[in-house]
DNA sequence: TTTGTTCTGGAATAATCGTTCTAAAACAAT
DNA sequence: ATTGTTTTAGAACGATTATTCCAGAACAAA
C-alpha cells in the first residue's frame, strides 16, 4: 500500500553527518538541512524526528563509519607505533585540508554540547567507549603479549592515545604549519619506542 | 561634560567571559548578556560593539586571566614535572566540578568557530601561542640547562605539552570517572621521567 | 480502481535572533 | 543652570529560528 520513501534514509543521513561535521549543531539549521538534503521539510521531520533527534542520528552514523574505517586501518597493521602513526596521519597526511578539517566530530559535539546539555554525554560516552574498545583491541593484538602488559595497562595506554588523538584534532584547527603538527605526533610517540 | 559610565567596564567584560565561555558564542543570545551582565542593552552596543565584538574582547580577557594566572602558578615551581602536575591539577582537582567544567574557552572557541568562521583563526592562534611562551619559558628554566636542550626542543616540549592539556580539557567534559583522568596525567608524565 | 502512505512545495506559527531606536531620567562638567 | 553624554527601560525592527500544517500529486499494494 504505502508509497515507497523516495530518497535513501541512509545516503541522506549521511549529508546530515556532512553539515554538522562541519558546522555543529547550533550553527546548522533547519533550513539548511532542507536545502542541504534535497528532501522535504515534512520528510525530514517524518523520518529523523526533530533536530536533537536528527543530530543524534547523524553521531551515531559518523561513529559507525568511523569505527568500521578504524578497525579497516589498525586490521591491516601488525605493530604498534606504525598504526598509530598511521591512525593520527588521517589528519596530518592532507596539508592543504588539514587546517580546514573539521576535525573529529565527537569532540567537536562533546565541546559544543558539554557541560551545558548534559543529555548528550551519555551517548557522547559511548561513542568514545567504542573507539576506545577498537584501540584496546589493537594494542593487546601488537603489544600487549610481546610486552606482558595486564589489560589495565592496555587500558591506559589506549585512553592516552585517545587523549592525545583528541589534542591532536583541536591543534590541527588553529594550527597553520603542517610540520608543526608532524612533530607533535613524532614526539607523542618517542614515548612507545 | 560626559556622564561617567555607571558600572565597571572590566567587571561587566568578566561576566560576559563567564557566560560565553560556558555556553559558547551560538547557544549565548544578547538577551542572556542582557540580563546576567546587568546592564542596559544599549549601553552593551555602546560599550563594547557587536555580539562578535564583546565576544573576541571576551577571549583577549580570558586569555589575559589565564597567562597571569599560569605564570604565578610556574613561577613558584622549581621542578618541571611538579609544575606540569599542578599545571594539569587545575581539572582534576576539583572532583565535583572537574565534569561539569568549561574546560578551556580558548579550546572551546576553536572547536566551535573553526574551520567555519575563520575570521577568528588569527585572535586563537595569537592566543595559543601566548600561553605557549609561558610554557617554554617555564620548560627552559627549569629543564633546559640542566639537559642542554636546544631552543627547538624546548618549543617541542612545550606544544607536546599544550596539546596533552587541549585533550585533556575535552576527555573532562565527558569523562565520569575522575580516576581515569589523574591516571591519564600520570601517564603522561611518565615521559619525563 | 481503490486505498493508504509518502511525497512535494510552500504557507503558517509562535518564538527568538541580533540590532537599532525612542524618550526620559541621571549625572558631570561648564 | 545649561549643556553634553550616558544612563535606563523598553518598544520596534526585520530576519531567522524550529516546528507544524495544508493541499495535492505520486506511487505501491489490495
Amino acid at each position: 500500500m504505502p508509497r515507497t520513501k523516495q530518497f535513501c534514509e541512509v545516503e541522506t543521513l549521511d549529508k546530515a553527518v556532512e553539515l554538522f561535521w562541519n558546522k555543529g549543531f547550533h550553527a546548522t539549521s533547519m533550513q539548511d538541512l532542507v536545502t542541504h538534503l534535497g528532501i522535504n521539510r515534512a520528510s525530514l521531520y517524518g523520518t529523523y524526528g526533530d533536530k536533537h533527534g536528527l543530530f543524534q542520528k547523524a553521531i551515531k552514523a559518523y561513529t559507525k563509519t568511523n569505527k568500521e574505517l578504524l578497525k579497516t586501518l589498525l586490521d591491516q597493521e601488525e605493530e604498534l607505533v606504525p598504526g598509530l602513526q598511521k591512525m593520527f596521519g588521517f589528519i596530518s597526511q592532507t596539508p592543504e585540508a588539514f587546517s580546514t578539517s573539521p576535525g573529529c566530530f565527537v569532540v567537536n559535539t562533546a565541546v559544543e554540547m558539554l557541560p551545558n546539555e548534559p543529555e548528550y554525554k551519555p551517548l557522547l560516552t559511548q561513542c568514545r567507549e567504542e573507539v576506545l574498545q577498537i584501540l584496546r583491541d589493537f594494542i593487546a593484538r601488537t603489544h600487549g603479549a610481546e610486552n606482558d602488559l595486564s589489560q589495565n595497562e592496555i587500558d591506559r595506554i589506549a585512553y592516552l592515545t585517545y587523549a592525545f588523538q583528541s589534542g591532536l584534532q583541536v591543534m590541527a584547527k588553529s594550527e597553520n604549519n603542517p610540520q608543526r603538527i608532524q612533530a607533535l605526533i613524532d614526539d607523542f610517540l618517542k614515548a612507545y619506542r
